[in-house]
DNA sequence: CAAAATTTGTGCGTATGTATG
DNA sequence: ACATACATACGCACAAATTTT
């Protein structure tokens, strides 16, 4: 437990703020339990309306939790990702300072037939159960942190030696470009929400009983041949979709 | 259990299709077991193998779930929900062939301050934490079964005579339309997902641990004035959102 | 399963300092 | 100088949710 700064009073910055910025610089890993009103109140030699003031204000950056009966809770950050034409993974962690890294789980071509979604992938590929697909598997990271499961389908016909590429580069967008592919772009995103399996938690290192967001995704190239399918999963603690239509 | 119709072999239509209507004019509620795979086989005089290949058709439609060891369910219809500009529950509702139905929870006028996201309620409609908002909680049903819960805030000083409008105007966009607002549209969506309160559980109908889809909404007016912040939750069991990107 | 303890949520009253006109 | 409004801070009591005993 850091030393508390004492809180100067009357000097023109409310006692509340003093101490919002006093725990907010103190704050422990996420989901580590605050201490009690009480107790924070006793701390800070204030009342404990006042403290109640600071969490509020805590709890507004989204930086804790406050529940009922419970506590106060240390939240985790959460990634804003627009969906938009563009599905850059990278990128969007970037954008949030964050490291981003792909981490390569499965990559192989099989045949659509033998997939368990077939119909839903030969539908939106325009495939026949007979043609093959390249299927990865990849868990994003930002800052070692999973954030991200997802199965990308590729027509294997549309992209020869897409496969080679996908081993050979950190990004989906830098291996399609290897491929002469260099514009592809997001065409429409099914989102749903549900909790997650058993080996799905473990990857994303999610708490029993935290659902997911989940985001189906067409991608097509710029000419509107169908490209991807992509079934994403993220923890929904640690995301949210943004969205502005258009039309 | 209703009779079978005979299959007609070589009349042009798949064995496997025919057996996926029949069995699709014979769901019963959701959560309903369907008999085994052999158990249908027996019955339509078919291999198990098409029996099969008509269940994958139905789980590719979404009417049904296949679980792995114990058997294939009736899925609980999903609506899909489109996220454009013009949010419209009734609309949406009656374009699946279901009858909407808004049951105002409560209706009431309150001081932006007074509410426990005053702040992001405030920078979103542009509003002091002394303005008044007036606040309309609704819970929103297709033929009877809970679909969304959503709590909506317009700012009292231009909505006049809003509050009086909504208690006597089963939808939303009625109620506007009486005090002169005839077009807003959905500027910005935030979709995240987690688990709902004991009470939202029960408003929603919902089972213990089922997770539910929130999406943050600001809408206008068509010349972009702040006109409406919503909070929405959907049973993640029951409402995809579907979104086309433009930019 | 029930009672007790812990913790946050809410309401009301009071007092003080500060900006406003 | 005065009145008013507002934000801040304190004290006390009880309600509601959750966890522990």
């Amino acid at each position: 437990m850091p030393d508390a700064l004492p809180i100067r009073r009357g000097g023109g910055v409310a006692v509340w703020s003093q101490i919002a910025l006093q725990l907010q610089a103190e704050l422990a890993a996420p989901g580590t339990k605050l201490p009690p009103e009480a107790d924070l109140a006793a701390r800070f030699g204030v009342n404990r309306h006042t403290v109640r003031r600071a969490l509020e204000e805590l709890a507004r950056q989204r930086l804790i939790r406050i529940e009922h009966g419970r506590g106060s809770f240390v939240a985790e950050p959460v990634l804003d990702y627009q969906v938009n034409r563009r599905p850059r993974f990278s990128e969007w962690v970037r954008r949030h300072n964050r490291e981003p890294l792909g981490e390569v789980l499965s990559l192989r071509e099989i045949i659509v037939g033998d997939l368990a979604e077939a119909d839903l992938i030969g539908a939106a590929l325009g495939l026949s159960e007979r043609d093959t697909v390249i299927e990865l598997e990849r868990l994003g990271k930002a800052d070692d942190r999973p954030i991200a499961l997802s199965r990308h389908m590729f027509p294997a016909l549309r992209c020869r030696g897409l496969e080679e590429a996908l081993r050979n580069h950190a990004t989906i967008t830098a291996a399609l470009s290897t491929i002469g592919i260099t514009d592809y772009v997001r065409r429409r995103s099914r989102i749903s929400a549900r909790l997650p399996s058993p080996r799905e938690a473990a990857l994303l290192a999610l708490e029993p009983g935290a659902p997911v967001l989940q985001s189906e995704n067409l991608n097509t190239t710029g000419n509107d041949t169908a490209l991807e399918l992509c079934f994403v999963i993220y923890p929904a603690s640690r995301v949210a979709l943004i969205v502005e239509p258009n039309d």
